[in-house]
DNA sequence: TTGTAGGCGTTATCAA
DNA sequence: TTGATAACGCCTACAA
């Protein structure tokens, strides 16, 4: 194995000398940075990464936590990986996988060993066990998901409360008066899951602000409870013409139930549907969708540990951050204006 | 932070009794090992990472490169991924995610500078320019998928050529004796992706070995490609009663385009695909589906690492693995018996 | 069964 | 602008 002495040697120069070339962190002359950089295409040098945590106090490795079984559409997990790695490289870091079968201890173990310098966690729970293992080690970390209490760290999510807005507004844009919001079954609301709940508050207020008539009814996914959600519905408001669906799960029932019921969409009703873009462009007829970015995601979680690991560096206390990322709205076939009556 | 040397004065031992104890590598008396782990979680010790790698010459970190984009479905990826995570931890090992947007100076840096002890490269080309460095630095590596030349190699993919004769096999046991095979674009095969090859082939040799008439047919997989395929199909070979489809892209239309030409699945036409069970379920009817283990391929990866790290620390010459996992057939709802002529 | 001591390759402090 | 040199925390022959 080639060595930074070797090199300091070759090139006929003392060992720190090459360092501080390499790090960049005191001037170099121009000819001998010339020597040490020959030197080292020369020999084929490459610092050794256990020396250089050890001697530096920095492993430039950050945790990424993925749940093993999630709820989350498991493309838009991956995509949101890769961005992670990507953007960590932009920083000289590399990530470690860690899978949440250890649980807290994954992180506790990654953080006290120092094997990472921060983590992230993806699919953060309101009352996550993880979240006090990193308060205890006083680990940089950012969430993706938005926790019960985000006192002292770092968040990234999408704006739920704002793509249940823009649903609304949409389908009062379209002149739609009577609306039903289908949502998740009413286990992840009784277990207050963040994302549903801030989704239907903000589909709420702006349906109030727009004098819409609406309803919001649970929904378990399955053919079965589409098909009762949907009676009780149309049961309760015969007029609704346009729904909303967050429970991916529920969406192809819904477009098969109401075409049996004899509505055509979108000419008598429309759907709008809170998912990936890749999922609403697998239905037929394609889904007028709300989504938000999901490379975004990591690009930020990343730059928001780095911001707390260089503030731990410096002895500074590091800022909470908490970004909420805008959602977009992507019309499709399964929106159009609301019939005349 | 809490040092190993905190550790041995607090338990009246010296340092190198407790790393001993720790390692297990010679035997500690009963009393003092005691004394050891008391004081070891009295302080809250954990080894440090990079002394450890530094010293030991052994990261304990096996990076895993996965592809940018890739003609794999995702949630099959991810779910390899997450099994060679939770694999390498079973031996104590990390997992580092690597993309492949470094190409392959990610591997080499990786590699060269000790961050990660062996590699395990995902979604393998024939031609990987990978594979060239792995061979240079003398990298402990297992390759999921098969290269053109495995020489000196670990490597763990589907058997393909099991799986086509599986789909043969099954509609010859139903009676088809008229079988078109709708493979990739024909660029696939142009570039001589080996999955598509050897599923060709593998059914090829079982279909003559019945005695069954076939077409072998490349086809893009869009609506419009996949038309003129079956088209073509229904016109050189009318009587063609059984279909196997590998590419995913051409399930969708092709199921359509039966339902139009007035063909009932599985009464008038049966269809067998090569793909995932998850993307079987999704179609209607349910799909009779061909697959290998998903898990499997992480799991064995990992072994086939581990077991040329092992090699390398021990100075032996690595053996090189190759495994072709066999593939399940799961009967559903799209394939029957022949019907009558 | 236990202790001593040298070394792993970098970083960073202190001098020059 | 450059050099010595002492950490960094752990591992492991070698000694006892």
């Amino acid at each position: 194995m080639v060595t930074l002495a070797d090199v300091a040697r070759h090139a006929g120069v003392s060992s720190s000398t090459v360092s501080y070339a390499l790090s960049g962190k005191r001037s170099i002359s121009r000819e001998t940075r010339l020597r040490i950089e020959r030197a080292i295409t020369d020999l084929g040098y490459h610092p050794n990464a256990g020396a250089r945590a050890l001697a530096g106090k920095r492993s430039h490795i950050i945790a990424l936590v993925v749940p093993l079984h999630t709820e989350v559409y498991v493309p838009t997990m991956m995509e949101i990986a890769i961005a992670v790695t990507v953007a960590a490289r932009e920083h000289g870091y590399d990530v470690l996988l860690l899978t949440n079968d250890e649980g807290p201890d994954g992180v506790q173990r990654v953080a006290a060993s120092g094997l990472a310098d921060g983590v992230i966690l993806m699919d953060v729970r309101l009352d996550d066990d993880r979240i006090p293992v990193l308060h205890a080690q006083r680990t940089p970390a950012a969430l993706i998901g938005l926790p019960d209490d985000p006192g002292g760290l770092s968040c990234v999510d999408h704006d739920f409360a704002a793509a249940g807005a823009l649903c609304a507004d949409h389908l009062a844009d379209l002149g739609h008066r009577d609306i039903a919001f289908i949502g998740y079954g009413s286990a992840v609301y009784r277990r207050h899951a963040g994302y549903a709940e801030r989704t239907v508050n903000g589909f709420r207020d702006r349906a109030q602000h727009r004098g819409l008539r609406f309803l919001h009814r649970p929904c378990e996914g399955s053919y079965e409870s589409t098909a009762g959600t949907l009676a009780r519905i149309l049961a309760d408001r015969p007029d609704t013409t346009g729904f909303v669906v967050q429970n991916e799960a529920a969406i192809g029932p819904l477009l098969s139930l109401l075409r049996a019921s004899g509505r055509t969409v979108p000419e008598d009703a429309s759907v709008i549907a809170v998912c990936p873009d890749q999922l609403a462009e697998q239905h037929s007829p394609r889904l007028t969708s709300v989504t938000g970015p999901k490379k975004e995601l990591g690009q930020v979680a990343v730059e928001q540990v780095m911001a707390r690991i260089a503030a731990l560096a410096a002895g500074a206390e590091p800022e909470d951050e908490l970004a909420l990322m805008p959602p977009e709205l992507v019309v499709r076939e399964s929106t159009g204006p609301a019939p005349h009556r």
